[in-house]
DNA sequence: CAAAATATTATCATTATTTAATAATTTGTT
DNA sequence: AACAAATTATTAAATAATGATAATATTTTG
């Protein structure tokens, strides 16, 4: 274990799920010796990535939640998409959440989220939730962006149950590239639905979808060309906006570098 | 530059105001050569803590949106705090910005934080931002809990413009200590108004506060006690709470422990 | 579309850091 | 105060990082 690895693995035990450790559990957990967890833990809360708790457990620090602010800040994505959110919440006929969510690296993550303040159930769309690839609108507007090789890349990450669901999704995925937006039900939570756009911007290599979800029960077909609607002004508008905020980026680099 | 150092020093190069860097420009500004920073940023990137936009340069990466999440899931002073912040701005007289703040290191963080949808005026109060440590009502819950030697050397670090200066200070917070709560008038953002009350866990190593933030337009003398009333009641409710989940995690810890 | 310019990766001898066993110290608890 | 647990300090040996340079890739431009 070299280099920056050393402390991901570290970080990497922290879940919702467990988010207090000690020296002692880390050390045994990675088979290593605790004289080095302890000097690699000091390191750490020293640069505030993990903060001492008490009994001697250790969790982690408050560096995330600083970089988490700019990153919400200056990712263009989300400045540009995250004003939208209530609004599209507003105008959707049903009660809705409404999600930005971006490919990184193999994995769909969300990156903004907003709730009607009367949606009831408990969703797994929050801000840096993970989500499954090859489940629910949102991921497949993302994926649906993407072909060749690296679309095959992606797919042979995950685990078809059979050669059948591969070749089924891929179908999926080509029709829903030709429609340009995507539904699918309950594949993510029971008794929700979603609907989805793709959101691309090559030159930022953002390549992200817009999607509501609502309950099954709440929902009628003639919501659906309101919904559709709805999506695709929005849609365009957050890429028109990404547009102009990678601009101003430009602009703003454009002039740093020639002041040096 | 060594161990964790080696990669902190570069993820703080990022901030809002410059949120994207050239391995170039990094390798200028921290004096080291190209060819060391590009194996470090590799580095970074697969570990997610980078990610490369466009035109060859590089942004904060979503390992830091996702233990953003993990510690606001589990962090015992925003899960007992988090809920009460809306009820807290409804229950208030006038409009106003509820937050909770926390000491980490030589520095206050907000934590939460939940503004009334009719308020105006944008804050310095926002999650994941520093504030001032010897400015503002919200600051000043949080020192008042500390004293002797550990209150010197924080104080020690801060920059007063005069001797006077700090003796004053130390006069209004042993005069707030008495009180129980800190009022402040635009010591922050001008034209705002703030009041706090200490929220502490001595097991935890919590030293934090609750407040509300107004418009000093809005404000009457009348609405004093009341807005005294919402946060006292609240604050203690909050420390209940991370009294009880403190426990929760406790009895988790014995029982994980105990099935090895 | 080729050539020039940039960006990125690979190589490797030298230098510096990390490791981990053990001892020493500090801190917390009855 | 006495004990146990947590943390830090000290080392030689093992390992990894550095940075100058060369080799590729990728973009940009004429």
């Amino acid at each position: 274990m070299s280099g920056f690895q050393r402390y991901k693995k570290i970080l990497d035990l922290f879940s919702e799920e467990r988010s207090s450790w000690t020296v002692l559990e880390i050390s045994k957990s990675l088979k290593t010796p605790s004289s080095t967890i302890y000097r690699i833990v000091r390191e750490m809360v020293t640069a505030e990535f993990l903060e001492s708790a008490s009994g001697s457990y250790f969790r982690l620090g408050p560096a995330f939640i600083k970089f988490d602010r700019i990153i919400n800040f200056s990712d263009p994505l989300v400045r540009a998409g995250q004003p939208f959110l209530k609004k599209l919440a507003n105008e959707n006929p049903i009660t809705s959440v409404n999600v930005l969510a971006r490919l990184y690296g193999n994995n769909v993550m969300c990156v903004a989220d907003y709730k009607s303040t009367s949606f009831k159930k408990n969703t797994s769309y929050q801000r840096g939730k993970l989500m499954p690839l090859t489940y629910g609108a949102t991921s497949r507007a993302i994926i649906m962006q993407i072909t060749g090789k690296r679309l095959e890349n992606l797919i042979n990450l995950e685990n078809f149950k059979s050669d059948e669901d591969k070749t089924n999704f891929l179908k999926e995925l080509k029709s829903d590239r030709k429609k340009g937006y995507c539904f699918t039900e309950g594949q993510v939570d029971k008794g929700l639905i979603g609907f989805a756009v793709s959101i691309s911007n090559k030159k930022l290599g953002i390549e992200a979808s817009l999607s509501s979800i609502f309950n099954l029960d709440d929902f009628l077909l003639e919501h659906e060309p309101i919904i559709y609607a709805n999506l695709t002004t929005y849609g365009l508008l957050v890429e028109k906006y990404i547009n102009e905020i990678f601009d101003d980026i430009q602009k703003y680099h454009h002039e740093t570098n020639s002041i040096r």
